[in-house]
RNA sequence: GGGCGAAUGGCGGAACUGGUAGACGCGCACGACUCAAAAUCGUGUUUCGAAAGAAGUGAGAGUUCGAUUCUCUCUUCGCCCA
């Protein structure tokens, strides 16, 4: 038996592929278009599992593309900058320049082995100047059009590394790497006006009809649409203030006001900023966290003012206004109203601070006497103890009515209120892509005029000093604009900013006078299929969204509204993990199995506990290198493992069983192919051609069915069938030309899945016909006999096999001359006949 | 706390619009080859039962001639948001 020698035949074909370009992409003006994007990879160095999962996923998706003959664009960069570069750069003295560009080129080449069909000459770098350039010329743009503006935010500050930490950096409260306590504190940002699109943004969504509902939601979740009201309450007390303005979606239960709260971040705020119990609460709060999380979970605190809201509903019922931590400023107008009967978070407020519970809405099942007592009832039912709301259902007439009055009242006005807040993009950091601004001394902003882009980064910084590198960059900092001496932005832009709009340079990655050109977006642009890790679900595509309305905005020229027509989310790769006695984790490669027991390869007086399967992380130790498994077994094993066991959106768990089995399957795919080129070579008379070629319809068929519905693994069952088909049948002297064609038509289905053994097959092969997707004859998946279930009372007696079309009375016949089937019927009346037609036949007696 | 989704053999998972539950793979068992093992090939493998047969898709109900599939209630798990 031959071994089929993966090693050579894989750098065979990819080696082919480079030569020949098989992969660079043209505009064909004749050809249908299809651009098949994964996502981007950050540059770490290697590859893992995930990434294999990917681009093997996109992958069978563009090369199933190719074949039925669509122009494919299937490009691959590198979202280059980021914190990773920074800190290796910080720990090994290195440039992150340097660093970047060496992983780059390893990881390039690591994708190569996976045999990925890439236009590698479109591929674009975000850290090279060649591509933040045009960012920064977008940048500009959108400060023209005012889609990009200035204000003062909190930030993560480190007291002692004097820098601002990302959400993640912030463990327990703590600077990741010094330990300090995190402060907040105000900086001067830059923001892109995402909230402006909010309406817009949910529009698309509408669409979207082949992205995954749940992406949907959770865009529309995070956008946060609310029809409410926006009232101001009349205030009275010791303050020169008259009114305090809140958001609500509940202005119907305006008869249930009992407290006013105020975000301790609220413009009133300042009038007791010398307050000492109200500094000591400000800590307090800060203390239970200021995430929202910690809010929700944390206790309700509250500081009191001498201050009373009058309820603009009934202006003999005042209240008290408090500051309160649940309250968040970021959020309608950073005040609420509280009805503690109704919100529980209200509710728990007022029992600690023994204020009124008034009940105004009941639940349909209850009379008017009900009561809330130990929760707030925040569901459906009818408004009660509300004078002139009384009786109407809430929430779905009363909010309605509520606001009509408020509005002839001139008390309220009626409000769409959006979640989605304004996107910071100011990183105080030094790997990123430079904000094309400086400042006059009084502070003014100036745009960096777009002849002196690209505002390069410097080299040689010194990343080990405390505060924000670039800030420390005194002779950079300076610039002469038309004359004036200004100082650069020492920030750097959200990497983000650099993938929201990645897709559209890989249809010009080499243009220099613009992001893109015209014509190229309009030929390729939208992105047929998206495919990628859900956590970017939110973030990474609404922030791409956001980036085409914001391109559009204010140009008739630029008319792609959504750039990702479809989207594919693939779940993650899972292991099993592994602990020593010490409870220490272990990795794959240090076990040894022995019967049914795992030990320690270097100390096997060590039992290793198999703990269960969690996505691959380097904390557990729980990851398989894709280089060994390529090197061990070939990059088709890999592909054809990786896709077979679970549906491509769910989990998948690695096994060493599997890759193993897989590899197993191409070596015996091998051995069948031997054996068929032999067959041929026999060159057989026989015509009986009629179970091959109907064999090779319903695979066509099947394969093609779950290659449209991205059920990938059903194809690797597909596979195995055509496999087992093809080794029993091999016998059967079939015409050669027979053989051929049907075989040929196989090979170029699994091309997808396996390319370079299916390109090594047909080479050997040599047949005359053309390499394209195969059609499928729909008349030859006519079967002429049928298996036909036979049920009494509806439990299955047995099967016929009869002819295809049998009437019911054939059928009845045939089942009484049956006698397994007949004693069913023996001294019984029947009383009803069910029979679907070539399916089933269901008496019942 | 809210939203979305899932639950099928020892395991991963199939089952198109309600119509043969368990495709395909892993694992396991037995057999062939071998002095032996590995590799390879073959057979079997939901459970109970010798068999006939019965039960069976997280639990409970409902609709239906018929439910893994539809409806309701519950349990558990996952993801996202808070």
């Amino acid at each position: 038996m031959e071994r089929y020698n993966f090693k050579a035949i894989e750098k065979k074909w990819q080696d082919f592929w480079d030569k020949n370009k098989t992969f660079s992409s043209k505009i064909d003006r004749n050809k249908k278009k299809f651009y098949c994007l994964e996502m981007f990879p950050y540059p770490s160095g290697k590859i893992h599992m995930g990434h294999v999962r990917n681009y093997t996923i996109g992958d069978v998706l563009a090369r199933y593309k190719i074949l039925q003959g669509f122009n494919v664009l299937h490009p691959m960069g590198w979202d280059s900058f980021g914190m990773p570069a920074e800190n290796a750069a910080k720990q090994n003295n290195l440039d992150p320049k340097i660093w970047t560009e060496t992983n780059i080129s390893k990881m390039k080449s690591q994708l190569k082995r996976l045999g990925l069909s890439i236009d590698w000459e479109r591929e674009i770098s975000t850290c090279s100047d060649d591509y933040y350039k045009h960012q920064q010329a977008f940048f500009l743009e959108l400060f023209e059009k005012k889609l990009v503006y200035r204000k003062e935010n909190y930030v993560n500050w480190d007291p002692v590394d004097e820098t601002v930490l990302a959400n993640e950096q912030v463990i327990d409260g703590k600077g990741w790497r010094s330990g300090a306590i995190v402060e907040r504190k105000k900086l001067n940002q830059w923001f892109f006006n995402i909230s402006k699109f909010s309406e817009n943004l949910l529009d698309g969504l509408e669409k979207l009809d082949s992205w995954p509902n749940k992406v949907k939601t959770m865009q529309k979740n995070w956008i946060g649409k609310s029809f409410g009201c926006e009232i101001d309450f009349k205030i009275e007390g010791d303050l020169p203030i008259d009114n305090i303005k809140c958001f609500t979606t509940r202005p119907d239960t305006l008869f249930g006001f009992s407290f006013l709260a105020l975000s301790i971040d609220h413009e009133l705020s300042k009038h007791y900023s010398e307050n000492k119990e109200f500094i000591k609460f400000k800590e307090e709060c800060s203390k239970t966290g200021t995430t929202e999380e910690a809010i929700a979970v944390g206790e309700k605190i509250g500081f009191k003012t001498n201050l009373f809201a009058i309820n603009p509903l009934n202006p003999n019922d005042k209240v008290p206004v408090y500051f309160a931590n649940f309250v968040l400023m970021d959020y309608g107008f950073g005040a609420v109203f509280g009805c503690p009967a109704h919100d529980q978070r209200d509710f728990d407020f007022a029992k600690k601070y023994n204020l009124e519970i008034k009940t105004v809405v009941k639940p349909h099942d209850k009379d008017n006497s009900y009561e809330v007592t130990n929760e707030a009832y925040a569901g459906p039912g009818i408004i009660i103890n509300s004078d002139f709301l009384n009786d109407l259902e809430a929430p779905h007439n009363s909010v309605m009515e509520a606001i009509n009055i408020l509005e002839s009242k001139k008390l309220g006005k009626k409000r769409i209120n959006y979640r989605l807040k304004d996107w910071g993009v100011s990183r105080q950091r030094y790997w990123g892509c430079p904000i094309p601004i400086a400042y006059d001394e009084s502070g003014k902003a100036y745009p960096i005029p777009k002849s002196m882009l690209p505002v390069k980064l410097p080299n040689n910084v010194d990343l080990k000093g405390k505060g924000n590198p670039l800030n420390n960059q005194k002779e950079w900092k300076k610039i002469t604009i038309d004359g004036k001496k200004l100082t650069r932005e020492t920030d750097t832009l959200d990497t983000f900013v650099c993938s929201s709009w990645y897709f559209l340079r890989f249809c010009s990655p080499k243009e220099n006078n613009y992001g893109f050109k015209k014509d190229e977006i309009d030929y390729w642009m939208p992105v047929d299929q998206y495919i990628g890790g859900v956590e970017h679900a939110i973030l990474h595509l609404l922030y791409s969204r956001f980036f085409m309305q914001a391109l559009a905005y204010k140009n008739k020229e630029f008319n792609i509204l959504e750039p990702f027509d479809g989207l594919f989310t693939q779940g993650m790769v899972c292991h099993e993990t592994y602990k020593d006695p010490q409870n220490n984790w272990v990795s794959p490669d240090e076990i040894e199995t022995i019967g049914d027991k795992k030990y320690l390869k270097r100390d096997k007086s060590k039992v290793i506990t198999v703990g269960p399967s969690e996505s691959m992380s380097k904390s557990k130790k729980n990851t398989i290198d894709p280089e060994n498994i390529i090197s061990n077994y070939g990059a088709d094993a890999a592909r054809l493992f990786i896709l077979s066991d679970s549906p491509p959106e769910k989990d998948v768990q690695w096994s060493e069983e599997g890759i193993i089995s897989s590899f197993k399957f191409t070596q015996k795919l091998w051995n069948l192919n031997l054996k068929i080129l032999n067959e041929i070579k026999k060159n057989h008379k026989n015509d009986n051609d009629l179970e091959i070629t109907k064999f090779t319809n319903i695979f066509i068929k099947n394969v093609t069915n779950n290659l449209n519905n991205f059920s990938y693994n059903k194809i690797i069952a597909n596979l195995h069938e055509m496999y087992s088909f093809l080794s029993n049948q091999i016998k059967k002297n079939y015409k050669k030309n027979t053989l051929i064609e049907n075989y040929q038509k196989m090979l170029i289905i699994i091309q997808p899945i396996i390319p370079h053994f299916s390109n090594e097959c047909l080479e050997l092969l040599n047949s005359k016909k053309e390499i394209i997707w195969p059609d499928y004859d729909e008349s030859l998946l006519y079967e002429k006999e049928v298996n036909i279930v036979v049920q009494f009372d509806g439990k299955k007696r047995g099967i016929l096999n009869t002819l295809k079309d049998s009437s019911e009375e054939d059928i009845i016949k045939l089942i009484e001359q049956d006698e397994k089937l007949n004693k069913y019927l023996l001294d019984k009346k029947i009383k009803r006949k069910i029979y679907v037609k070539d399916k089933l036949m269901n008496i019942i007696l």
